[in-house]
RNA sequence: CGGGACGUGGCGCAGUUUGGUAGCGCGCCUGCUUUGGGAGCAGGAUGUCGCAGGUUCGAAUCCUGUCGUCCCGACCA
């Protein structure tokens, strides 16, 4: 059980330059470190350092799962068609979707996530209410055809993802499930070291109405997300929108000439009142071709997914569109609109009794425009995307924003796939019905990359030890000699006695190559053995986190630095069992 | 898909404007010296300059095409 790895044995190919092509703090990093490498846009090998960290985030997931009663499985990365013909997505999935032909002309798809297939694994053989609930899992290899990817494995094309799904005879057996994966996985991100936020979301491609995103923050995550210090926190991409427009009020309607005037921000400084007092326009068109016009505040921005849940296949005009319509770009307003146009406002506009906006004619706008007497709007919803500043849903105060990486998402999917795929169990009543069914998943490569935006310096990665590629590293500053290198090995056996997972560094280099990748790589503590410290007894302890250095007698230092009493990795991520050693 | 940029030994780059047949740093190999924060000296190996055409006496350099990679954007009036 005594294993202890060697740097002089290991695949760790360090860089001390960074790649040219790396930009993010985790993908420059785990590069440097010898972690991973590039094979071709957004496809990565994992070299054995980073196929270490990758187990054991692998092994949190799994055992958190395990723990909530869900049973491991293996399903095939490539999917037949015809159940993507049957859930209609392959349609409605585009360009993402991997296809493939085989030398039969049989057309399959690269796994993007597998509800398809589980659905169509499980439904021949889950026949009775008695069988439910069902939960399985799987950790496997996924593949999206990401349009633009991007920051190593932030990402990437292929991907490490945990996907789960269960099946159930009732909405409340759901909620259960859902509620106690929701708790896994907050305990993952905690046994991970992430700083995180669950929040509201978007079901995006996979479908479902309730969802929850667990963000860990970073200042260069690629989500935005706003949240409350009352606990609410939601995708600033699916989150209510609540602004705050503001009224510019007049006696009346007034037509004011504002040459040259087509954005809300210009306008906003030709009147000089906030951007928040204007109405921002924008034409589009339902799937009939019928024109809709929409108000939004001013100082918001309109919401894609929340317009096309309103108006199916709303889309926004073309200039050209526009001209054929009688619509002027950047002059744009309620009054005076084609017969028959459909108009449509955030509700935020309600409480707003006189509106700034376009005249429809070029160079013109209105101000104090009244709703209800000069115009009218036919239906209102919230229509914006959510930004910092505007009112929490919840209790009302003003919303924080922030950033973050989307780790990890709880879906409840209902019936969907299950009816489009006939999909059906024998209830107590006698009755066919569609499983209720609920879907989890876990970047776990992504969630590795956010572990090192999270936890880095200039000098590389500060690995938490419960994902460390192991938690101590041994250096001794010369090798093949009789005093260092025995005194060395001596340390690294008793630490891994104990349970310690060690890496000694005998290579035949230099202090500085050693002390430098050691940084680099990021493992918790180093034991710095050198001849002038077992002189006088002693090794160096150096605790990676803080730089922290301290003196340990030879003899003492494996049993000191023995933490595994202290940490569980049950439970944390082990960022701070060490720091009374320090103190 | 639109815009921008870049492809030159393993890695990071210069050379391209003004064509003359390739250079620097790191790494790698050999030897000696060194050895507590990326060593020094000496010697050495490694490049059809992304690929394909074209112009020219001559192309890394100019032209055309193509592939790859990165960045920004993709309907925010």
């Amino acid at each position: 059980m005594t294993n202890i790895m060697r740097m002089s044995k290991m695949y760790a190919p360090t860089l001390k330059e960074d790649p040219s092509d790396a930009e993010l703090a985790s993908h420059r990093l785990l590069l440097r470190a010898g972690m991973m490498r590039k094979n071709a846009a957004g496809l990565y090998s994992f070299l054995p350092l980073g196929m270490r960290v990758l187990g054991k985030v692998e092994a949190i997931v799994n055992e958190e799962m395990d723990n909530i009663g869900a049973e491991r499985i293996l399903m095939p990365f490539v999917q037949p068609a015809d159940i993507w013909h049957e859930s209609g997505r392959w349609d409605d999935y585009g360009p993402e979707l991997a296809r493939m032909t085989d030398r039969h002309g049989v057309e399959y798809c690269l796994g993007p996530t597998h509800e398809e297939l589980i659905t169509s694994l499980v439904r021949n053989e889950l026949r009775s209410y008695k069988q439910l609930p069902a939960y399985l899992y799987q950790t496997q290899v996924k593949f999206r055809d990401e349009i633009r990817p991007r920051f190593g494995l932030m990402r990437s094309r292929e991907f490490m993802m945990k996907d789960g799904y269960s099946f159930h005879a009732t909405q409340e057996s759901l909620q259960e499930t859902y509620d106690e994966t929701s708790d896994a996985y907050a305990r993952m991100c905690d046994r991970m070291g992430l700083t995180w936020r669950a929040v509201e979301a978007d079901s995006g491609q996979i479908g479902g109405k309730v969802t929850t995103e667990f963000m860990a923050l970073a200042e260069y995550g690629e989500a935005e997300l706003v949240y409350c210090e009352c606990g609410y926190a939601a995708d600033a991409e699916a989150g209510e929108c609540i602004p705050h427009p503001t009224e510019y009020a007049r006696d009346g309607m007034e037509k004011i000439s504002t040459p040259g005037i087509h954005t809300i921000e210009e306008l906003a400084g030709f009147l000089d009142i906030p951007e928040s007092s204007c109405m921002k326009a924008l034409s589009g068109k339902d799937a009939d071709g019928k024109l809709i016009v929409l108000f939004i505040p001013g100082d918001h921005e309109l919401n894609e997914i929340k317009i096309n849940r309103e108006v199916l296949g709303f889309e926004l005009l073309t200039d050209e569109e526009m001209v054929n319509h009688g619509l002027f770009k950047g002059s744009m307003g309620p009054v005076g609109l084609p017969e028959g146009t459909f108009v449509m406002a955030d509700r935020s506009l309600k409480d707003v009794s006189q509106w700034a906006v376009g005249a429809n004619e070029e160079g013109y706008h209105y101000v104090g425009a009244r709703l209800g007497e000069d115009f009218t709007v036919d239906a209102w919803a919230d229509l914006c995307t959510v930004k910092p500043g505007d009112a929490c849903p919840h209790c009302g105060k003003a919303l924080e924003g922030a950033r973050g990486i989307e780790v990890s998402q709880v879906f409840q999917l209902g019936t969907k796939y299950s009816e489009s795929m006939g999909a059906t169990f024998m209830d107590e009543d006698g009755t066919e019905k569609p499983f209720i069914m609920g879907c989890y998943g876990v970047g776990v490569s992504r969630s590795m990359a956010a572990v090192v935006e999270q936890y880095h310096d200039d000098q590389g990665i500060i690995w938490p030890l419960s994902v460390a590629p192991a938690h101590v590293c041994v250096i001794p500053l010369t090798v093949g000699d009789d005093v260092v290198a025995p005194a060395a090995e001596k340390i690294a056996s008793e630490l891994a006695e104990r349970g310690i997972e060690v890496v000694i560094d005998d290579r035949k280099e230099r202090a500085g190559v050693k002390f430098a990748d050691a940084d680099l790589i990021g493992w918790p503590l180093q034991v710095v053995v050198g001849k002038r410290g077992l002189a006088e007894g002693k090794v160096e302890v150096k605790l990676r986190k803080t730089g922290q250095k301290r003196d340990f007698a030879v003899d003492e230092v494996a049993e000191a630095l023995d933490f595994t009493e202290k940490a569980d990795f049950k439970k944390e991520a082990g960022l701070d069992v060490l720091d009374e050693l320090f103190a």
